[in-house]
DNA sequence: AATTTACGTCAGCGTTGTTGACTTTCCAAG
DNA sequence: CTTGGAAAGTCAACAACGCTGACGTAAATT
């Protein structure tokens, strides 16, 4: 198989394309490279917080639930359940620790007492903060290190790269309430 | 987005810049949103694998171990390990699996019979092709969206979100051997 | 009053990570 | 040549965190 150069080993080839343009960018071997890319750059991504998970006790599960209850408080279960896209025995496993572990607070609703509106406590903040700080410290070294029309086109990409409905739910996320 | 407010429900907050330059890119909001588009767009990119992996009855280490034998064909465990960041026990039994089915053949090393050096076989290859051509077609699009300057952004920052040591890896892989 | 919705829980399973203990193989020092 | 250690790989058992299915309860809706 090794053989030659070219990638004629791949039988279902859709390498070159037929009107054959200028799009360098296109080519399958560099689609390769930005899908190693995703998966290294995402390792990077999530080595930070995973250590300061792994002294508290936690995982990524919790880390997600954490952000984003910090980012809507007193968002409800089921507002979650959409964001993070678990079934709701997945993340009622990790809110349940969450919660009695004294970071999380869940008051039942007022205009639907059926919801809960979760919200986080001062040691669910700190440990918030901690995370993000971590993440956004390597964010940070990124964007700068790139530059801003660099982060330009990073956001643009990863914004297409998204399923439509989850791009949609990306967008409904805003500051305060 | 978000025009006026800022962040000030953040205690340990370390939000403007103290030299407070044009770095709009670089607030934590920004920050923020970098983060969470980095989680929806992840999402978004193993979409399509997940349920092409399902549908055969694997999962993402399949996957990856797949992709990366194809991608250095008579690669060894131990390199498969640097390059997945997972422990050989971890690794092995997704190799098993795959050697079991008839995807990923083994074989005893010439020079060193202690190592294995593995290949896809052409029910392998069959299989890697599918699922690239999935992730490409994804990645693709984001791409010819965005385009040829936002492409160049998207990879410096990823880039510089890897781990030196991951970054490293990434660059020395290569085509043919 | 009946149905639907929101939430919680129990039970059980699969993938994929972990550590620990073991075999085989290689190599180098005695 | 032998021996002891390092390296490659395998087997066993456990944990995190996804999943499905079933059930219960309270509250809103029809």
């Amino acid at each position: 198989m090794s053989s030659g150069k070219r990638e004629e080993a791949q039988p279902l080839a859709t390498t070159s394309p037929p009107g054959s343009e200028n799009l360098l960018y296109l080519t399958d071997d560099q689609l390769r490279r930005g899908i190693e890319a995703m998966f290294f750059a995402y390792r990077g991504f999530t080595a930070d917080p995973d250590r300061i998970l792994e002294r508290h006790g936690y995982g990524r599960a919790h880390h997600r639930a954490v952000h984003f209850i910090n980012r809507q408080p007193g968002t409800t279960v089921n507002n979650l359940l959409d964001i993070l896209g678990v079934t709701k025995q997945s993340l009622n496993r990790v809110l349940r620790t969450l919660i009695e572990d004294g970071l999380v607070e869940s008051r039942v609703g007022t205009r639907d007492r059926r919801e809960r509106h979760l919200y986080l406590t001062e040691a669910g903040r700190a440990l918030e903060n901690e995370l993000s700080e971590a993440q956004r410290r390597r964010m940070r070294a990124a964007y700068r290190a790139a530059g801003p029309e660099a982060v330009a086109g990073f956001r643009k990409v990863l914004e297409h790269m998204m399923d439509p409905e989850l791009r949609r739910q990306f967008h409904s996320i805003r500051e305060g309430r």
